[in-house]
DNA sequence: TGACGTCACTTGTCCTTACGAGTTATGACT
DNA sequence: AGTCATAACTCGTAAGGACAAGTGACGTCA
């Protein structure tokens, strides 16, 4: 039918009709895209053409195809989680961390032994193969069903100057933090925040869709000093949430946090 | 020769392998892998069989293909670029944002008029189809060749109160927020971070390879009365940059942001 | 009426064949 | 020795066929 022409490669023009049709609105979300068959009919291709296509598309995370049924148009939905890091003290003096009591544990917290790598090592100013405990946990949101996996790793030196990490390493941060404040430290945090597509454990643990790239957080707790405590890692899919910062001007110029 | 059997279709099982080869350093970053015929007889497979498997890799971000020359194995590096998302006051009362003044402009800045969008208008406050001033701008980091995209809007009825934006509405944010503070306002800024996978013209205008998601970063500059000003929105390629945040305990609770 | 088997539809997997297009090394010709 | 055509590799595109597997509707049978 609609004859095309243009721009490079065949199924990039059959890739770039179809696209345009769904972001002119022809075809709305979640609505249902001709079959393979139809669309072989429609532009004159073959299969494999028109599967190349598709899957163009669903790299770039404008469909979803489901088995036996057909492609669907991907509903671009905001996320629907807006996770906020921001550290709030209240009138007792307690912390509490927004957002993060809203998180149930999926599973037990596993806890193990491992080291430093070049990432870590530098967001923890020590040097590679620094032993470290490390606390795994399986986080949902049971408003959203958004899931999050979390991690903290903390040196074996640092633990050992704290009696409380030394002997439970693997409490919830809120209940660190608080353990550190009463007993004096006075933290800041620095996070780093990253985004990439998903490994296969990734995707399947946090049961990701197609193209649906995570966000990657990396929290460093700073004590007095400014010497870094432990790390927390939190990551979750840029489908389902979004992060949420409060910026307020500083009164003295900013350090550099990295050369 | 190595034979595989478990999980699932062919090329899943030429996938794992291949993975699994690269995540165990038995290739090497940068190193060329075999070219396709080289894993079919590897594996007795057919092309497509073997296409397939590669085209997995691709998605997951492990290996770029070059046309002619082979598939490669994707070093993993870290982005080469923090940006540090922090406003500071320096002792004259400027102010200066981290990483603000690294960007040079690509282009000269195009300005529009245009309005609120749901997500948008949700932002600033606003309902659907209020007019905006636009202005956008293409910046490099001439230190790492980094590009990004950023966007100022202004909503009329702002810039209608302000004098200088009404003039000036596509001045550098810098600029502007020098203006308001000298203007007495008293000035707070939410951030909103986001990861998607690019649109085709963002991958152009980006330069991103393969399987390369964005980040995109909405900034809204509030008032002194924490009415919403104007909105910022700031885009690069995740595999080339990051985010860093400084983050320090309020006094009081957190006002949530959002319902 | 209810349960279940069948069938027609969908996408998923796998193969074969062929040619186009980018890259690089080789070798012949000037 | 230098230049350039060729050949031999790489991946990219496109077509054809065949069967497996998931889904849903329809119709038959108890």
């Amino acid at each position: 039918m609609s004859e095309i022409q243009r721009p490079g490669a065949l199924y990039q023009q059959v890739a770039a009709a179809i696209r345009e049709a769904i972001l002119s609105g022809e075809f709305e979300p979640d609505s249902l895209l001709p079959s393979e068959a139809q669309l072989m009919a429609r532009y004159g291709v073959s299969r494999p053409t028109v599967r190349n296509a598709i899957a163009a598309l669903r790299a770039e995370g404008l469909i979803d195809v489901r088995h036996g049924k057909g492609s669907f148009v991907r509903s671009s939905g905001q996320p629907v989680l807006t996770i906020e890091r921001r550290i709030s003290r209240t009138s007792e003096g307690k912390f509490v961390m927004p957002n993060g009591d809203i998180w149930q544990e999926a599973e037990e917290p596993s806890t193990y032994r491992t080291h430093t790598t070049k990432d870590t090592g530098r967001l923890l100013q020590l040097g590679e193969e620094e032993a470290l405990f490390g606390c795994d946990r399986l986080l949902t949101d049971p408003g959203t069903g958004t899931r999050a996996m979390h991690r903290t790793l903390i040196p074996f030196e640092v633990a050992d100057g704290i009696l409380m990490l030394a002997e439970e390493p693997c409490k919830r941060p809120a209940a660190i933090y608080r353990w550190l404040t009463e007993d004096g430290h006075k933290l800041t945090w620095t996070e780093t925040v990253r985004a990439r597509m998903p490994l296969p454990d990734e995707r399947a643990t946090l049961q990701l869709p197609d193209a649906t790239p995570i966000l990657h957080v990396a929290r460093v707790t700073h004590d007095t000093d400014d010497r870094p405590l432990f790390l927390e890692e939190l990551r979750f899919g840029a489908d389902r949430a979004e992060l949420a910062y409060r910026i307020t001007a500083d009164k003295q110029p900013a350090r550099r946090a990295r050369a």
